[in-house]
DNA sequence: CCAAAAAATGTTACCGCTAACAAAAAATGC
DNA sequence: GCATTTTTTGTTAGCGGTAACATTTTTTGG
């Protein structure tokens, strides 16, 4: 009836009537159901987020869905599902992926009803949005032979992690290209764990390959870089630059505070969004988009 | 017609008939439609989770919601619609809150019709699940009495967040009940930051008070605290024992690794949700309940 | 003041499923 | 074989909205 309209578009309905209408709202504390507007209307506003179970619960990418990505959603008028499980029921709009697996990408197929928008740069099956890893360590590389050092030591994270390989990956890249070259005596790939950065770092000083930087692949990394540095005292930044990767947190937490990598997670999570609901308003978005990380320099490379 | 038997109970249809409704589902790719269910039985399967924008997004109770809480009604065959704003819209079966302050409390008038379980211990309006602060602070002051240590300093997070005042007065208690007395001169209280742990420590040490031990009130305090006793020279745990609260993870970055006071944030959300899946089952469920966090002991208390 | 146009409201069918009951088919017992 | 019970399938109405059209009321203009 009329209170249909009223919900929809107020101005549709007489003043009077409107006023009427408000009142046995108020009175009998009415809300409209819907999930009845759902069924008629055959569209939910709800996006279903699927987070897979690979990713640890402690993820920051995890955290991004709930920040930037939920709240852009919200803005949108979309609630958001969270599942860390593959359901093939189909009671929402469209779906978003985050650090999907290959195996988890057949199980795409049967989703292909609904759009589907994925973190990861999938370049075939879906629209995605992804963080340029290469580029983001390519820059910071070149950020520290732009400082003047020639040895810049490496301290990676094992190459099974696709992150892992291309941050490595752009460091030798630009050591060949920009530097003196690659030299895998300064490498050192270990786990992504901070105690595995303390043992990869006095590693490179028993070996006594000299570097006048460590860039690590992660902040986590860096800070037990810092660590067995100052165990073995040598002071940060004066006699040695360390860097680290992702801009997360971790960075502040060590001293001196770690030069990084920041990660726009915020930012994925937005573009995330709004290439989703781009597509659900029937924009034809871009295939495929990546996001530029950004080195923010804190004091363990400032020197003076 | 019979499929909806087929789905709901297979059992109830002839095999034959089974099979023949099998191999039609198949071909045309069928599943049935769970916005019309949800219509028809009055009951959604979703819970909403309600995380009051007050909370930080990086707050480990953001990710609890995702971990455990999630997990739990998932088993149950829940979804959950996670949101940071108040809907008046009831197409859920319950409502979970998480961080709500006093104000966001006056809302819940509106949610009466959904039955509704909060974290934190709102005594009056609602069942509830907490974790007790005041008895793992307590705790720990006494693990450090028992320690040998008399002159036990507190790095505290001040008083207007509730858990810091909490676990300020356990201490302020355990001191007096069973310890030398509480003494104004060993506290220090401060934001919840790295770097106010580092001052705390060094105003501690710059006042002569001579502590034998330093209890922080958060992890975080209690690498500040380490890196202030470090430079100072002073070995942990050898010199000094240091204990921190949260047991979220950070209490690994630090080193030594510190012994904390581990928050079961995990069983929280477990809690929760069996709280919450108890009421919609009709068994009339426990008012509120107390978790009690465990202390961890790592290597900063341990000597020899 | 009346016909025509515009605005406001009402009617009907249907979204896709389930509950509750009705009917038909199969199994059972004597 | 027939009545009775049990199993299986079919029918109907309705969940609470919306779309599309029909109807009524109000406004407009000459």
């Amino acid at each position: 009836m009329t209170v249909s309209r009223y919900f929809n578009d107020p101005n549709r309905v007489k003043p009077q009537t409107r006023e009427i209408i408000q009142r046995a709202v108020e009175e009998m504390n009415y809300s409209p159901n819907s999930v009845a507007k759902s069924l008629a209307k055959k569209c939910t506003s709800i996006i279903y987020v699927y987070i897979s179970p690979d990713l640890e619960v402690l993820h920051p990418f995890v955290q991004l869905s709930v920040a930037s990505l939920g709240e852009r959603l919200g803005e949108h008028g979309y609630s958001f599902l969270l599942s860390r499980r593959l359901y093939t029921d189909e009671s929402c709009d469209g779906i978003i992926a985050i650090g999907l697996t290959l195996s988890e990408e057949s199980v795409l197929a049967s989703f292909k009803k609904k759009p589907l928008v994925i973190f990861g740069n999938n370049r075939e099956t879906a629209n995605w949005v992804d963080v340029d890893n290469y580029r983001g360590s390519y820059e910071m590389t070149r950020f520290l032979l732009g400082k003047g050092c020639r040895r810049v030591a490496y301290i990676g994270v094992s190459q099974d992690k696709r992150y892992g390989h291309e941050r490595w990956a752009a460091y030798r890249d630009c050591m060949e290209e920009k530097g003196p070259g690659y030299d895998e005596a300064l490498v050192r790939m270990c786990d992504n764990k901070e105690s595995f950065g303390y043992k990869s770092t006095k590693s490179l000083l028993e070996a006594g390959v000299a570097p006048e930087a460590i860039e690590c692949a992660s902040d986590l990394l860096a800070i037990g870089c810092i660590r067995a540095l100052n165990e073995a005292g040598i002071a940060v930044p004066a006699q040695m630059l360390v860097t680290g990767f992702d801009g997360l947190g971790y960075e502040k937490i060590a001293h001196p505070h770690i030069t990084t990598v920041r990660q726009p997670i915020y930012e994925v999570g937005i573009k995330l969004a709004d290439m989703m609901i781009d597509i659900l308003r029937g924009k034809a978005p871009s295939q495929g988009l990546y996001l530029v990380p950004e080195i923010v320099e804190h004091s363990s490379t400032r020197r003076g």
